[in-house]
DNA sequence: CATACCGTAGACACCGGTTTCTACACCTGC
DNA sequence: GCAGGTGTAGAAACCGGTGTCTACGGTATG
């Protein structure tokens, strides 16, 4: 409760502009109002607030006394402006409760605070131009890092636009941070934490193939409005696998759909309607997975007597699920600490893919008799 | 790549004060380069960029470009320290991989965007302790909002400094927020947004109840190191249910277990091994049921038929389970979104409980005569 | 013709820490 | 007894916007 302003001064160049004046009892204290109390001038509070210039241990107990007598709360804003890191990280996601984009969120979390920073949260709901907007105002901000999860468009003019961050965050000592999507290019300053996307679906598919299925449908290709990287990726390597066997694969059996449980639903319901001969289901994601997986029951079909079923990402349902997903691994967790640890240490290397792997629950097994149709 | 520094001025007045001349490429643009390559001042760029001034449309059309070539980008440190709102709003909860916290924190997100907001995310692990350090660094950012999620502690030492908190972010123009969690006092300016946890937990129960159910196993009630509000009202549903109907319950049937899937598990497989008597078990969240249901099948018993199983929270896998999990609804996007809305409009009710509901699905049944044991 | 007012724009202090440069007291050494 | 060093502390400029007060050209008014 003490006067906010010293009035040692004489009157003469005093209360001019006091805008304090107005609100009684807005007391917001500053680093002035300690080093008062104290005794002491506003450099000494300061020093000893970052404790990186000596000062006398009598001072320093004074100060720290005055501090918590009255409760006083450093002010981040002024502190960035004269020059010092905002210690935040920003973070970039589709949406908060896309299952695997928590982990990535947790992981990113997790390593923030290791490395004292904290953290803020924006969702684009996959819409490019808010991911723009959201990342012009992480530059306001300040970031020390900005982290883009998901797979990015392959749009030229939003390319174009995402390198000229990547340039600006450069060069103002901020870094963007490129999660699980594609570098942007060779001179563009990014750092890239992708994982294997194709070597999963590879796996993934040779296991099927393995198994002696030989029509996998694949639900969850590209559609033409949506060139995710990542579904191209998935893709590929569903096809490479089958190059690999020697065996053609059905183009009517890789179903473009958006990566939703809905979508999986209405893909294979439709793909039954249509009487399509499979033996395996190949969903591109594991939300994917779930709405197949309802289809099929739905339809009578068992699963996996009569049909086979694999998803991708192993979220932590995958398990649980009736019967338990046979599905790729995605070190989402790891993914966002990998972002975070390389933004900040920029002496590691810049650009690293982690891998994948599959996991084997009771979801798939070899085709009986009773294929589909 | 236009040079940022306008040099028409003369070299009267110039560079007698600038740190700049030393990296030659640390090219941050401020609003007073703006101006100079305007041909305006500084005021002059700060009143185009507010709009809240009258400036000639030349002008503004001058400096509109200017900021353009220069790539301007404002410094929200420096808006925020000269006594604007930081339009942040901070959340605050125990972890983001929580499947109702992910949606808690959607409807934070949507509603501060929907607000202007940009959006702060700390973790806690449950953490009493680390809650209340984040709060304090909340409280350096001068945060619009600070949104807590999650049953709190009732410590009272704790109970005494989030009081404190909420006493200096209300004197700073601020608010504490407590979402999922009941007040701290009447005298303590907070914003609640409640939902009711007893009246789901007793709708849920009388449920059971009225489908026959007469030994209900309760599984995640406190146990002595975590007290959590959220618990205990869940608890006190299930009593009071049974009073209505006039059926006593087995305390030896209510179980002490956290909130995991992995505590379902194992106080399931305990009560089995123990040889307790129960037609029903009402699982105090939806992860805790996925644990039970786990353990009861590998025990052979089925759901539903020989044992139903009850949820709470309806978690968006709930309907994906075999069988499809009955349980409470809670509304969570609704909890984050009304948080958010309260805070920032203040002449609203500063304190609501949002209701629950239960939503049936496969899971229950009435007893049948095959009884546990 | 002088005064009043309107629209527009600049000067300058200020927000609250940080940093550089300077100052002073005290001690050591010759 | 004086030069030089060391430990500690303060004054003032600065970071980059914003608010307030003043100023100036031009038109409307008495």
């Amino acid at each position: 409760m003490l006067s906010p302003v010293d009035h040692r001064e004489g009157p003469d160049l005093s209360r001019r502009v006091s805008p304090r004046e107005a609100g009684a009892d807005d007391e917001r204290v500053t680093i002035r109002d300690v080093a008062a109390r104290a005794g002491v001038s506003a450099t000494t509070v300061s020093r000893v607030i970052k404790g990186d210039y000596p000062v006398a241990q009598s001072t320093r107990t004074r100060v720290l006394r005055a501090m918590r007598e009255l409760d006083y709360v450093l002010n981040v804003h002024a502190r960035a402006l004269s020059g010092a890191s905002t210690k935040m990280v920003a973070f970039v996601l589709d949406d908060v409760t896309g299952p695997s984009f928590a982990y990535v969120a947790k992981g990113v979390e997790q390593q923030a605070t290791a490395e004292g920073r904290l953290c803020m949260v924006c969702t684009t709901h996959g819409d490019p131009a808010r991911e723009l907007a959201v990342v012009e105002a992480m530059r306001e901000q300040r970031a020390d890092a900005v982290i883009l999860v998901g797979g990015g468009s392959l749009d030229d003019t939003y390319r174009e636009r995402m390198s000229h961050f990547a340039h600006a965050l450069d060069k103002a000592g901020s870094r963007l941070v490129l999660c699980g999507r594609p570098p942007l290019g060779d001179d563009v300053p990014t750092t890239v934490v992708e994982y294997d996307n194709e070597g999963g679906a590879y796996a993934m598919t040779s296991h099927l193939l393995s198994q002696g299925h030989r029509r996998i449908a694949l639900v969850g290709a590209s559609t033409p409005d949506d060139l995710s990287t990542t579904k191209l990726d998935r893709v590929r390597g569903f096809e490479r696998a089958h190059e690999s066997f020697g065996v053609p694969y059905d183009p009517d059996l890789v179903i473009p759909a958006y990566f939703g449980r809905a979508d999986g639903y209405a893909a294979t319901r439709r793909l039954i309607a249509l009487g399509a001969e499979f033996t395996a289901v190949f969903a591109a994601t594991d939300m994917v997975a779930i709405g197949v997986l309802a289809a099929l029951r739905e339809a009578g079909i068992r699963v996996p007597e009569d049909v086979s079923l694999a998803g991708y990402d192993d979220i932590p349902f995958a398990a649980d699920l009736t019967p338990a997903l046979t599905t790729v691994h995605v070190p989402t967790e790891e993914l966002g600490r990998t972002a975070v640890r390389l933004a900040l240490n920029r002496e590691e290397r810049q650009h690293v893919v982690l891998g994948t792997h599959i996991v084997v629950r009771d979801s798939v097994r070899p085709p009986g008799r009773n294929m589909v149709r």
